[in-house]
DNA sequence: CTTGTTTTTGACCATTTGGTAAATACACGA
DNA sequence: TCGTGTATTTACCAAATGGTCAAAAACAAG
């Protein structure tokens, strides 16, 4: 019964498994997927090639699993969008955990925007699959907040959008920001920036009327 | 004299020369620089593998031209933030600016995203010497705009960060977009969303004190 | 046309890299 | 302790890739 589901990953599989997945991030999300080699996350995971190859059928499967993965921690900010809760708290604790994701995730930034900047091609489904529905949802729930003058005016896609810009940014762009604020740590300086800037965008009452 | 210094490129030399420079921002933008190969640029380019190499000598040096041009076109639009300009206008126009450029130039805005990504192996030298100068001569007068009372008081590093993500979220992040947004161009009410922020952000009065 | 120079090519090469096969070491329940 | 399935390693392979080189072709100038 060679084909058999397996039942019980064993302990030093499940370990095994995890170690080659945690390289592979660091690899991945550091070289994209053609920059980085098997050797690479052998080392880092201080496995044998081979070895990995025992656990896993091939370098394209360590990679869609640990894009797999990242999906759903990429999606649970979003989705924790209460549409029972404030309007304006919730967005702003949006982004407020964004940026906090950034600076403490900054390996699962980098490796999703790698993917996205080279066409999201295994990404792609997930994409429609998970991401799409979601954001359709959120939008709407947005736009209720504003048709009910809760938020101001504004298009709610954009608005998603530029959250995740902004916050993204600091993990993606690291090594610029490093070079232009001279290593000193953004995040304080930057959740303060953009606790202002959203929070004068959607306050109700203060936006011009389009011209 | 065969290791003189070249005086005239002859014509034939710069049409390959910039045939091959565009050839390399394709494949270069598209898949990094580990993820290109000499034969997809050469393809690309219309020349053989070893006719690229008469011209260059090597994929680095390919490489680092493609940055170096890339940077005069990057900085340009901060470069022309003119100080005696009206602050508000400045500042929107330069959004404006960034925001035609991720959608004329998206192959220009990943590649520098790409280089970024990867820690800015090839072009912190680059950062250092050229954009870091710009970076706070800039600041600096968007600082004395605030001081004068010609702006809302916001730290003037996050904000050139918030509009270069902002802007440059719709070239790099452009596969996601349009999954999200089903294809639909973005740009227009990209430009009127984020008009709406920048303008509600810096008009002068606005912010609320620091809670 | 002839000659000297620039450009282009075809045939190679060495290294890297994803992946395989078979042999070996190991864990662990009976 | 022994035997069996699990885990790991050693030695490879084939394809891809960056790069070389000498010779051929194209070209410019007299």
């Amino acid at each position: 019964m060679a084909e058999q589901i397996q039942k019980k990953p064993s302990r030093i599989q499940q370990r095994n498994r995890r170690k080659i997945l945690d390289a592979a991030l660091d690899v991945f999300s550091a070289h994209g997927f053609r920059g980085a080699t098997l050797d690479q996350i052998a080392e880092q995971a201080g496995l044998s090639k081979p070895n990995i190859l025992y656990y896993f059928d091939g370098k394209e499967e360590i990679h869609v699993t640990v894009l797999s993965q990242l999906m759903e921690t990429w999606l649970d900010p979003l989705a924790g969008l209460d549409p029972k809760g404030d309007p304006l708290t919730e967005i702003l604790t949006y982004v407020q955990r964004k940026l906090e994701m950034s600076r403490d995730l900054p390996r699962e930034s980098r490796l999703f925007a790698n993917e996205i900047l080279q066409g999201a091609p295994r990404m792609d489904p997930h994409l429609r699959a998970d991401l799409k529905p979601l954001f359709d949802a959120r939008c709407a729930v947005i736009q209720a907040w504003m048709d009910a003058g809760k938020l101001a005016q504004v298009d709610p896609r954009h608005l998603i959008f530029s959250i995740w810009a902004t916050t993204q940014h600091y993990a993606d762009f690291q090594a610029q920001i490093d070079v232009l604020l001279e290593g000193q740590e953004p995040t304080d300086a930057a959740s303060q920036f953009l606790q202002t800037m959203f929070r004068n965008l959607l306050t109700p009452g203060q936006n011009s009327p389009p011209a």
